[in-house]
DNA sequence: TTAAACATGTATTTAAAATACATGTTTTTG
DNA sequence: CAAAAACATGTATTTTAAATACATGTTTAA
């Protein structure tokens, strides 16, 4: 039981540019993480289709927050960026063959302990995620004034 | 975000066992779910190795149920199966290498909407998931005299 | 016009899970 | 005692999804 590392870099990417004051870029963030460029700016841009972040091209471009932190749900983030919650077989209806499917009663307690899962998450912001701003600041080495 | 189809097939074998009357086989149980016989060969070793059930080689060998149902907690079979929980980066210690851990608030959140996710799981067992014993029966096509 | 940013489609690599294969052991029955 | 029917176990292969890399394009400001 995982969440994809796209997941978890999307909020970071979304703490990073919630700490930072300024404009921040792809590669700052990639270098902070050590994590590849190339995934990263996947992440971006679906986070800034999704509308909580807003990109700039060209010289001085970069990312802005779009939302206030405390608009940014943590549930519904990790639900857009994970598309998969096929827990088990049943789950995805498609391609399910399960023989016991119409009377088997695991299928309603693996989804009641995955709604438990996201009724905690939608608690969360990313204002709840960035309330110790200066540590994490000094954590990644974010300089406000960009040199 | 998924479970593994071990884990998956580990709760079907327990269904299965619990919901007969005799002893089952291997090759009844993927017969039954369309699955790899070798595959859950494994899960079933496994399982035996963890106290639920009990195998028997040779002629009329098989597999029976070691524990009452209602003493077979599904929190904990999913625990057992599923050996990797690292939602996140930082949950794996030992590969971590995420600069914001010390300060870091996700952590505790996925941290609790797993527990959240477990402590559901841990109000059922095995009983509650063959409550319907007759319809589980007839849908696994289980017949109680061995043809 | 060039440099520095993001955009986007495709290809490759990686890692884990799933499956298959090969051989061994145990037990019962004819 | 031989054969059949079960599980055991180690290894190898295949599959799949995710992660990463590559190549090229577009945008914008200096």
């Amino acid at each position: 039981m995982r969440l994809k590392k796209y997941t978890d870099f999307a909020l970071r990417v979304l703490i990073y540019t919630g700490t930072s004051e300024r404009k921040v870029s792809i590669k700052e963030i990639s270098d902070t993480f050590y994590i590849s460029t190339e995934h990263i700016r996947k992440v971006v841009h679906q986070l800034s289709v999704k509308g909580y972040i807003n990109t700039t091209r060209g010289r001085n471009g970069g990312i802005l927050l779009m939302k206030d932190p405390d608009e940014i749900n943590i549930g519904e983030v990790i639900r857009l960026m994970e598309n998969d919650f096929y827990l088990v077989e049943c789950f995805d209806g498609e391609h399910n063959q399960c023989v016991i499917t119409p009377s088997c009663k695991l299928r309603s307690v693996v989804g009641e302990a995955m709604s438990a899962f996201f009724e905690v998450l939608n608690q969360y912001t990313l204002a709840d995620l960035i309330v110790n701003k200066d540590e994490l600041r000094t954590l990644m080495d974010i300089k406000e004034e960009q040199s």
